[in-house]
DNA sequence: CTGTTAGCGCCTTCAA
DNA sequence: TTGAAGGCGCTAACAG
């Protein structure tokens, strides 16, 4: 039983309309009014109540963060860049695990739509871009990130993927590795790019891409897929993950089985999981830019929100690469 | 300019009462009714509005998810956990982050209050805890997790960290380890009730500790703090972390100083970080049920909102103590 | 079994 | 400068 903004006029000796003006701080208020108003609302402890605000608005100072899975760092890193943001602006993060299930991503955008978000965050799976043109009708203001949808016209902040791909393969062949596997996310349009770059880096030399392998970015998929690797080429002596979680899972594998980094096999990963730069050797991977990319995508929002038509942004950051010891074979 | 259940009785020739039933699946209603109303609301594609349920219902369908910071993989794996437990029951996940500010997580009560969430789950900072008492008159149902609040009358789900912190503790010791150093989180009961079980540890030596420090769990303090215990106990030979983030930060920290570990230096850590099994040599940890916690909590927080009156529950889980190779001085 | 009515809390005309 | 009134979309009495 909270007070609402008739208690607060009531204490206050005027009508809902002028409570409502001085809490908005719209319109001509007297010195007066404001003053009762103001000491009113403190005595009684008055909060407004954001649903209701919500519903005469048609819109929520809510932001829908729809991703793959939380426990990625690379997304729970961009998930605390967006927070963050929209707390500064008022907003709040409704937070969204698809697990790359289309299905649940659409699940999603139709709750977004029947919360009535202020906007959505959205990295689409491999799936969903068929959907994305009947969102953009009735969804709320979306802006992409991670995964771009090419001419679809709707902003996005992404990495350039396939170069990074393509620098991580050539760090693996210009450190000597002859025979190199990659393993790759399934489902998503970023995994499809580092792909394309991962297999142009061989066009010159297409036998030393001796198997490409794709799994949901797990953990467990990364330690499956070195077993399988390992007994379907025996001659593989390099391996690129094209994520931390399965560069996790992967690492742990080759470990487990004595295998030597980087004498007897190369090993390179996207994301830079906290470890990669202190065992030993540590690892050559791609930085990606975490943070900034959560805080631009945020930032990028809020201006679609408060200026609808504002033209396409399809924001492009660099991947770092960073060379470290397990790319030297010699 | 989606439709409203008043489109959706017009096209089926029936009121807004009737639609209202036939969605909701409660009251009597002819065949024939449900037919026509059944095909109106396809034939629109009527998504219902939440917002102007949840002002009808003085409650939405959300849960509000409060923790100090979604980047530690203990809480991301919570988070995972809870958003699973929340979507199976129709239910969303607002997540906040307060960075163990109690002005941030005052603040975000209040919002909770103002969205009218069903409920809360919680991990309280420190100085929040003067200010429960408070939340729990005017606040949405709340469940506590990894950090209670004893005989507050608050449902919680947590570990037993004094034990959890005597055992890793005891680890170091009966390693041969003689001057041990502590770091732990700053501002949480749960990091003071680890920082008791380790001083437990030493009843019947104290001497064999020599330091306890206290950080916010960010890596990069662990690495700073790593600095600091080198720099002021030249006999340290062992060091605890409270955090996942505090011991990646000290591994890290260790490792570019070249320290031997186990030889020269033990090192034990709370959350079983991923790289604690196979980096050189492996990790002695206390692994958390996080995946279990989560699901844990929310489930418990949905008994509560559906029945308020039950009686509470403190669940305590265990912490598991995984023996590797970094607590082995011989 | 179905419709009418009222109201959740707020904001915004419109009129005074 | 202020107040009265209506309505955002939905549901729960209460009649019929």
């Amino acid at each position: 039983m909270p007070f609402s903004i008739k208690d607060v006029a009531a204490k206050a000796g005027c009508s809902t309309a002028t409570v409502s003006r001085v809490l908005s701080g719209k319109g001509y208020i007297s010195e007066d009014a404001r003053a009762k108003v103001e000491a009113a609302v403190e005595a009684l402890g008055y909060r407004p109540n954001r649903v209701a605000r919500s519903l005469r608005a048609k819109s929520s100072r809510v932001i829908g963060l729809i991703l793959s899975d939380i426990r990625n760092p690379f997304f729970s890193e961009i998930s605390r860049a967006v927070e963050n943001v929209a707390f500064r602006h008022g907003y709040s993060v409704l937070i969204c695990n698809t697990d790359e299930d289309p299905k649940k991503e659409e699940n999603y955008m139709e709750l977004m739509a029947e919360e009535k978000v202020a906007g959505i965050l959205l990295s689409p799976t491999r799936a969903g871009f068929k959907n994305v043109g009947k969102y953009k009708k009735h969804s709320p203001p979306m802006v992409l990130f991670d995964r771009k949808i090419p001419d679809s016209g709707i902003d996005s902040v992404v990495i350039d993927n396939f170069e990074a791909a393509f620098k991580l393969a050539s760090a693996l062949l210009d450190g000597g590795y002859r025979n190199i596997a990659g393993i790759f996310g399934a489902r998503s349009y970023t995994a499809a790019e580092r792909l394309k770059g991962f297999q142009a880096a061989f066009e010159k030399h297409p036998d030393r891409l001796v198997g490409i392998y794709q799994a949901n970015a797990f953990e467990a998929e990364g330690e499956r897929l070195i077993g399988e690797i390992l007994s379907k080429h025996s001659t593989v002596d390099a391996v690129l993950c094209s994520s931390a979680l399965l560069a996790t899972g992967a690492y742990k594998a080759l470990r487990q089985r004595g295998i030597l980094i980087p004498q007897e096999m190369g090993f390179v990963c996207f994301d830079d999981p906290s470890w990669a730069s202190f065992v030993d050797p540590p690892v050559t991977v791609i930085r990606q830019p975490a943070s900034t990319i959560g805080q631009t995508v945020a930032e990028l929002l809020l201006k679609r929100i408060n200026e609808p038509d504002r033209p396409v942004s399809e924001i492009c950051l660099l991947g770092e690469l960073v060379e470290r010891a397990s790319t030297r074979k010699a």
